[in-house]
DNA sequence: GGTACTTGTTACTTCAACGATACTGAGTTA
DNA sequence: TAACTCAGTATCGTTGAAGTAACAAGTACC
C-alpha cells in the first residue's frame, strides 16, 4: 500500500466551499422542496417544521449567494417572493440524492452501532 | 404543481444524524484517506495538514462511534494505532464519490457566482 | 542527561449556526 | 377598528465544532 499523498488536499480545500452538508439542518432540505418548480416562502417552511424564519432566510439567502436558487419578489400586498432552482442547483440534487439513499439504506446500521458505542462507554 | 406534503421530512429527520458533511471540514477527508487500507494517526494527519490532534482524535472517534471505522491498539513502544474502514463506513464512499465529482465540476461556477453576488451587495 | 518519537489528553478560547420570541409594514377583509 | 396576510427583521441566548497551547508516558538514540 502506497504511503498517501500529502498534497491529496487542496490547501484551499474545495469541500469546505462546498455549500451543503449531508446532515445538515436545512439547506439539502430546502433545495429537495424547489425540486418540483418554484416555492414561496410559507410554503417552503412548512414541511420544515420548526425552522424559524430568521433560520429560513438566511438558509435561502446563502443559497442565493452561492447561484443555486433565485429570488423573485413580486411587488404585491400581501407580498409574494418566489424560490426557485437555478440549472446548478438543479445539478446538485443528483449527489444529494445519492446521500439519501445512503442513508435510506444504512442509517439503521449506523444507529445500531452509535447505541452499542454508546452502551459500552457509559452503561 | 402540487403542494408540497408537510410529512416530507421525519420529524427526527434522519439527515440530522449523517455521519458526514458535504464540506465538513474534516470526516469525509478522513474516511478518503482509508480508502486504500489501514492507517495510522500521523499518516492520517499528514495529507490534512492543519489539523490539530485534538480535533484529529475527535474526527476518528466520532467515525468509530458511528461504526464507520474501527481502532486497533498495538501494545507497542512507541505506541502504534491502526484505522480502518469498516464495510460500512466504505459504503459511504460512493456517496462520498457524488459529491467530490459534484465539486469538481461545478464548483467554479458556484465562486463566479459567490462573487458575482459578493460583488453586487457590497461593491 | 537530554531529546525525540507516537498517540494522544486537558484546559481555555473563539466563532458560527441554531433557536425562541417578538415585532414590522401595507393593504384588505370583517 | 380590529384582525389577518406574507415575508420577513430585531434582539437575545444556547450550543457545538474548531482552534491554541501545553503536557504526558515509556523507550530509544546521541
Amino acid at each position: 500500500m502506497p504511503p498517501l499523498d500529502p498534497e491529496m488536499f487542496d490547501p484551499a480545500c474545495p469541500s469546505s466551499v462546498m455549500p451543503i452538508r449531508i446532515g445538515e439542518k436545512w439547506s439539502a432540505m430546502v433545495l429537495i422542496c424547489l425540486e418540483h418548480g418554484p416555492r414561496r416562502f410559507t410554503e417552503i417552511r412548512t414541511p420544515l417544521r420548526g425552522i424559524t424564519p430568521k433560520v429560513l432566510t438566511g438558509t435561502l439567502r446563502a443559497l442565493e449567494r452561492d447561484g443555486l436558487v433565485t429570488r423573485t419578489a413580486y411587488l404585491e400586498i400581501p407580498p409574494r417572493v418566489e424560490y426557485e432552482l437555478t440549472p446548478l442547483g438543479r445539478t446538485l440534487l443528483e449527489p444529494i440524492a445519492a446521500c439519501r439513499a445512503w442513508a435510506q439504506n444504512h442509517l439503521p446500521q449506523l444507529l445500531e452501532a452509535r447505541e452499542a458505542y454508546d452502551h459500552r462507554v457509559s452503561g
